[in-house]
RNA sequence: GGUCCCUUCGUCUAUCGGUUAGGACGCCAGGUUUUCAACCUGGAAAGAGGGGUUCAAUUCCCCUAGGGACUGCCA
């Protein structure tokens, strides 16, 4: 969902066009407020600004009278199975080898009948496909072209007289003049009976494109890892939304995945025509380098309430960052950092390293420790015990650390409040 | 079952009949840096399988296999 939320916005961006948040919610009870404010919240923590919303709701009316030139035109009826009815007709086509498409019994329908049937029940009404081949250009799929016979017509009017997704949506398209429909290849269906409501409304067709969907780094439905997928639990594991929208942007293109400073960035050389269209395998887990990039590049005034909040004194915290940013993958590490410049490190000393490690504690200079500190003490050390390169400062690393990776040693030594050597 | 789309290095992809099949990320190896990282250079790494068409097929056609999607009074 973000993807194609941020294709169109990236779309509507470049061209100078306007971003519309169209809130599907005819349905008054899968609709609900927190849903929309969850999208919203979720848009604006991507700096995905949209600039206007609409809401389908407010739009009965409208769609009602676009019910009533389809009824006109002789491109609307009404129907009266139940749903069970239909899914044992489903079903008897299938095991008779059939494809499951409606029978348009209803059609056949005599007006006594109808009358009938419709004092004892509410009716639900589709739209009558030309059965015909529906063809269009895609822009990413190319050309496309789907027999209107394979398809069932669609119902467009519940029982209950909601209006359903695919009326009210073409609906908005037409009114709202939506020249570009940019969404998951698992519309391309819809699409094809869509240009044909579109055409029977009188509207124009707007451009179609389907982007493939993302399945797993195996190859698997994304859906079934989509509990821990969601933008919030992203949120939670610290990724950075320049990091998500850096790979979102150009995963599935030709375009190198790249970190960009904003969306307007990665807009610039959006292109549709650049996506493939076979499934995109996604992992998670390519976003931790891009997002510890982006943490990494993060101003001291962008950090700077962030530490002071875990405790870094103001008066070296500039320092602290400078050294901290480049070794740490989400912002939340910086505080791991912290720890152990205030409480040092239990030291990692290897046995064969034990007597040189004792050597160098008792040439460890007193405190307060400055940039040359690093610099002076491994002099000392080296002349002390003739040890060079890797095997003088690793050692010496990990027993001031505990680590074997980590910060630029000269820089780090005066940050150590506190050493456990 | 039907319909639509798809299949090139591990991953995302380029190639619009003739290429040493290119790039990016990752990986490996060197180099540089008095540490970590960064950086530089180099390297390994691919046309699902089978038939055609053609002087020539990754490219065009067919079949098979595999993947994705749709097949709702959901969106």
């Amino acid at each position: 969902n973000l993807r194609t939320a941020l294709f169109n916005y990236m779309i509507a961006r470049k061209s100078g066009g306007t971003f519309i948040l169209r809130l599907d919610d005819t349905d008054p009870l899968r609709s609900k407020q927190e849903y929309a404010d969850g999208i919203m919240q979720d848009l604006e923590w991507l700096g995905l600004t949209w600039d206007r919303v609409e809401r389908q709701s407010a739009r009965l009316d409208r769609y009602t009278q676009a019910a009533d030139e389809l009824r006109a035109a002789g491109r609307f009826y009404e129907c009266f199975e139940t749903p069970v009815e239909l899914d044992l007709k489903r079903k008897k086509q299938l095991n008779m080898g059939k494809p499951p498409v409606y029978d348009r019994s209803a059609l056949n329908l005599s007006a006594a009948e109808v009358a009938a049937l419709r004092a004892d029940r509410a009716g639900h009404w589709r739209f009558k496909l030309d059965l015909e081949r529906i063809e269009w250009t895609d822009g990413i799929l190319g050309d496309l072209s789907l027999d209107a016979a394979s398809v069932s017509d669609p119902v467009l009017i519940k029982g209950d007289g909601q209006f359903l997704y695919t009326l009210a949506s073409v609906c908005d398209d037409v009114d709202y003049g939506i020249t570009h429909v940019v969404r998951g290849s698992d519309h391309v269906t819809n699409t094809a009976t869509q240009i044909q409501i579109i055409k029977a409304l009188g509207g124009k067709v707007p451009t179609f494109a389907h982007h493939s969907l993302l399945t797993g780094p195996k190859g698997e439905a994304l859906s079934k890892r989509l509990g821990t997928l969601a933008l919030r639990d992203l949120r939670e594991r610290g990724v950075e939304p320049m990091a998500l929208l850096s790979q979102m942007a150009r995963l599935g293109s030709s375009d190198p995945v790249e970190l960009r400073g904003s969306v307007d960035e990665l807009a610039d050389n959006f292109d549709l025509s650049k996506f493939g269209s076979a499934p995109t395998k996604f992992d998670v887990e390519d976003l931790m380098p891009l997002t510890a990039k982006y943490v990494g590049a993060l101003s001291f005034d962008t950090m700077k309430d962030a530490l002071s909040d875990i405790g870094v004194p103001e008066a070296i915290a500039d320092d602290f960052w400078s050294v901290a940013r480049e070794n740490i993958t989400i912002r939340a590490d910086v505080s791991k950092w912290w720890d152990l410049c205030r409480d040092g490190a239990v030291p990692l000393i290897d046995d064969e390293d034990a007597e040189f490690v004792a050597t160098a504690k008792t040439l460890l200079p007193a405190g307060p420790w400055t940039n040359d500190t690093w610099g002076e003490w491994t002099a000392a050390v080296k002349q002390a015990t003739g040890r060079k390169g890797r095997g003088l400062f690793m050692p010496l690393r990990k027993a001031l650390t505990g680590q074997t990776h980590g910060p630029d040693m000269s820089k780090l030594m005066p940050l150590l409040q506190t050493v456990q050597l």
